[in-house]
DNA sequence: GGCCTTGTTAACATTTTGTAACAAGATTCT
DNA sequence: AGAATCTTGTTACAAAATGTTAACAAGGCC
């Protein structure tokens, strides 16, 4: 069961917003609709949506202002709205990299076949970067297995510690118990009064070099177990 | 270095097609053109082009036939191009599964930016559906089921070999489970407690002079599986 | 300070893997 | 069909990697 693909619609005018974004709700995707470049990168920048659908005529900084900003950090799918048939407007955002260019008033069910292919296209790279994750300079990487560092150095986990890895990664902020992180590493069931995570855990800290006083990656809980406290990006 | 993407334009009307052919070509590209669906299916019949950019309107056979035949049995890029600004036309086209539309007469700057997006977009499924395949020297040719070695030399690949190095180089860098590694030799569930895995893995690395202690091709994850290591090319 | 919790290290036990040898099955050739 | 050959599956055992435990030092909390 794979999630339904995230959609962010940047519009400013609210009948074709809100018209938009019930559309294709009403297609099983999940919408965020957002008036304004502000707005939008409140959501950009927690989020990495499958596809944004952008009015390029926007009032602040514009929708290709925004295509370029976008596609040099990412490949997620544009699709660029205009007023206007101008060929000036429509090529630029192409060669900004683009995917599409819809003039308003559009067609509704055309522009749900042009999501629809685009989201088919764009499959492959959304599968890798979800199984991407980054968090204080290093890339964990839960198809490989393994970790990047910051200098670009992979750093082999054993299963153990991947699975240790991968449980505080899930559960970024929240202090889980020796009883919580041990049943994600063995399959025995509550081995209570064991030192194992505690091992587990230094040596994980060892492999990001993560020192317990001033630690950045993985706290520690006194008398309730480990935190996982680098910010995921 | 990575070949020229080979572009196959399918367009009756001959100006048309020697304009954007030439136009093509002058940035690089390979270009194929047909002036009809029976020439078009011949071409594709023994290649397997990045891109095609079909006329709606051939006689015979027409461009959504194409695009219907073609998408079924592949993720070919594929644009397509009409006289018409018939809504109709483009929607039964899009939903086919053509990634884009555009109407003559078309800027050819415009075609040229739609073009290069789609090709980076399918860049990564045509790596995925080569037939040679390129790593650590070797050439991997997928249809004879063949290796040709650094040295030039062909190793022969048993059928078990053949479908596990293809499992390997399908999900590069992932780590691969027994059971999955042994459904794809056998077609037999999950024999657990088996060491054939081992045994098919250890004699393509003998092949492949790859030293499990030191491996650049086939790593091993300890607990967990194997994983093709060697970047592809 | 006394008590409890955590960090660290090293040794130990267990699991997993690499390899060889061999048996069984499939294919080719005569 | 039968023999020869090649491919595939299985088992056994040594070697390597990993998980666990024990022991002790260091640190936090009352």
């Amino acid at each position: 069961m794979t999630p339904a693909p995230h959609i962010v619609v940047i519009e400013d005018d609210p009948v074709t917003r809100t018209a938009l974004g019930g559309y294709l709700e009403g297609f099983g995707y999940r919408v965020t609709a957002c008036a304004g470049a502000e707005a939008a990168e409140k959501v950009l920048g927690q989020e990495t949506p499958d596809l944004l659908i952008v009015d390029i005529n926007l009032s602040g900084k514009d929708g290709l202002e925004i295509t370029r900003e976008q596609r040099a950090r990412s490949e997620v799918g544009i699709i660029l709205l205009s007023g206007r048939t101008d060929d000036v407007d429509r090529i630029v955002g192409l060669e900004l990299g683009a995917d599409d260019y819809v003039c308003k008033p559009f067609n509704r069910r055309e522009l749900l076949a042009r999501v629809k292919n685009l989201l088919r296209r764009t499959a492959a790279m959304r599968q890798l970067s979800r199984r991407m994750v980054n968090f204080a300079g290093f890339t964990f990487d839960t198809a490989a297995r393994h970790v990047t560092g910051p200098d670009g150095a992979t750093i082999q986990l054993t299963r153990a510690e991947y699975e240790l890895l991968r449980t505080f990664v899930l559960n970024p902020g929240i202090v889980l118990s020796r009883d919580r992180l041990l049943a994600s590493i063995t399959h025995r069931q509550s081995l209570t009064g064991t030192r194992t995570v505690d091992v587990m855990v230094k040596r994980l800290r060892a492999k990001f070099g993560d020192d317990p006083k001033v630690s950045r990656i993985f706290g520690t809980s006194h008398g309730e177990g480990y935190v996982f406290t680098a910010p995921l990006s």
